[in-house]
RNA sequence: GCACCCGUAGCUCAGCUGGAUAGAGCAUCAGUUUGCGGUACUGAGGGUCAUAGGUUCGACUCCUAUCGGGUGCACCA
């Protein structure tokens, strides 16, 4: 079971956001052509404070009408403005407001049937957004988790973890001293007798072993929490599940804003709906004006999004995922060079290739007349390609597929310009470099598969 | 204060379990088409691999210390 996405609802999907998604879905896919029967699941964020804080300031502060489209992102935006007025407030009015919010927090928690439906209502439209972006992405998740369902089971755990002795009070809280394992105390319930992170992730892990029956469990969470999960980890060693050994925490670095950590608390965040639509704006300007009066729209707006989801992806996977990214708007719409632009490019022009050639692909050719070093260096590409995608998996280092898949459309490139099968000198030549490009873009068409990328046939 | 991650060309990054003259992209400069899509290809310049020690026949890679950047460390997620 590989984990990721993770987003919270009333809260705006932002290019970090994205990182994690791109790396979820890719090992996903490799695990899967590895042989490995995998579930891809997302856990959805729908408790907490920031839900109370932004349902406050809908309730209480928000003077506009909800848009039709893009409403969660709407609500991320009420959700920061929520945080700028709670942090402004002075005196008497900061009290009234933590305590209208804290209110709302209670009503909640207290399933209350008004504050529920305002709940469900607009967990929907944070809901909307990201099935919207998913599906963009063509990320496809086998099941999905919410906190607000393990939020009682995570309780239960707790407490009558408390009665037989595995964890302890302290300070009118619940938690676990894992000093013996070097990991401090680890806080699993509230004084106030609500959930935290802690009591869900114990919940859900619970699930994953004896609801799903998962043997090994991947988390792709940012770096930040490394901590939490060796916590985690460790308490459910400690309530003997020895699945935990098979548990792995993937993280990740963040993406950064030159001026500094991306915080949807403080509004200060990227939108992934930015990116997306200054990427194709670019594209279509700069690469599909050309076809504009013989291409249909469809086809155009196809073409735009595939290459836009390349350029997504293979940005956030080609660099080693401990790296931080420092996110700059002009680097995201370069499309030369070492870009998920240039290997559908690659892609394109081999297809090219073949709607050019009358012959027939066939397997029938003397391999022997395949002797220029370019095209040399493409049959050893095509050898090693598993064995990269094994490692890749192995290692959780899609990079290491995003890398490989680069060198080898360079390979292509060069030996384009060098080994011409249209000019062949001699038909058996032609037929062994027509076969041999053919299991070129087979090989490429795979491996973007498995970055998450589909390129288009022509661009 | 303690812990973890990062520090390689002007910029953004590769460098597999230590192995020969440290590789790409961008940027700069010089070239390539009467031959399959020039969003491409060829070439040039540019690096005391943060610093100082140590281990080793051999270190960008392993160990120690220091400096710089990031992140985390009990009621946020």
């Amino acid at each position: 079971m590989i984990e990721y996405s993770q987003p919270n609802t009333h809260k705006g999907f932002h290019v970090g956001h994205m990182r994690n998604v791109a790396l979820g879905d890719s090992l996903t896919r490799i695990y899967k052509y590895n042989g490995y029967d995998v579930v891809g699941v997302n856990y959805i964020g729908d408790v907490g404070a920031h839900i109370a804080k932004c349902l406050w300031y809908f309730r209480n502060h928000n003077t506009e009408t909800p848009p039709q489209h893009f409403r969660g992102e709407w609500l991320g935006e009420l959700y920061s403005q929520a945080v700028k007025k709670l942090d402004e407030a002075e005196g008497e009015e900061k009290i009234k407001f933590q305590q209208e919010v804290s209110h709302i927090l209670q009503k909640l928690e207290a399933k209350d049937k008004a504050f529920t439906e305002e709940w469900e209502m607009t967990r929907e439209w944070s809901m909307q957004d990201f099935h919207e972006i998913y599906e963009w992405l063509d990320v496809n998740f086998d099941h999905i988790f919410y906190e607000s369902e393990v939020d009682e089971a995570g309780r239960k755990i707790v407490i009558e973890g408390e009665e037989k002795g595995t964890f302890e009070r302290s300070e009118g809280a619940i938690g676990i001293n894992l000093e013996a394992e070097d990991l401090g105390f680890f806080m699993l319930l509230k004084s106030d007798g609500n959930t935290l992170y802690a009591t869900k992730d114990l919940a859900l892990a619970q699930r994953k072993f004896d609801k799903f029956g998962v043997k090994r469990s991947i988390y792709v969470v940012g770096a930040e929490q490394t901590l939490h999960f060796k916590q985690v980890f460790a308490t459910l060693k400690r309530m003997g599940y020895s699945q935990v050994e098979q548990c792995f925490h993937l993280p990740y670095a963040l993406v950064m804003l030159p001026e500094g950590k991306m915080s949807s608390r403080a509004g200060n965040v990227i939108l992934f709906s930015q990116l997306r639509n200054e990427i194709i704006e670019s594209i279509q300007s700069a690469h599909l004006a050309e076809h504009r009066l013989d291409w249909s729209q469809q086809e155009l707006d196809e073409t735009a999004q595939k290459i836009a989801v390349a350029a997504i992806k293979y940005g956030m996977l080609n660099q080693d995922s401990n790296k931080q990214i420092v996110f700059s708007m002009k680097d995201w719409l370069i499309s030369e060079g070492d870009t998920g632009t240039y290997l559908v490019y690659a892609y394109v022009r081999i297809r090219s290739i073949g709607r050019q050639i009358s012959r027939e692909v066939s397997t029938d050719v003397d391999y022997s007349l395949l002797t220029h070093a370019n095209e040399k260096k493409l049959l050893r590409q095509l050898l090693d390609f598993n064995r990269t995608v094994l490692i890749s998996g192995e290692q959780y280092r899609p990079s290491l597929l995003a890398r490989m898949l680069y060198e080898f459309s360079k390979d292509f490139s060069r030996a384009y310009n060098t080994c011409s099968v249209k000019h062949a000198e001699t038909e058996k030549l032609q037929a062994a470099r027509l076969l041999l490009f053919h299991c070129v873009a087979e090989t490429l068409l795979q491996g973007l598969h498995l970055l998450g990328i589909t390129p288009p046939e022509r661009m």
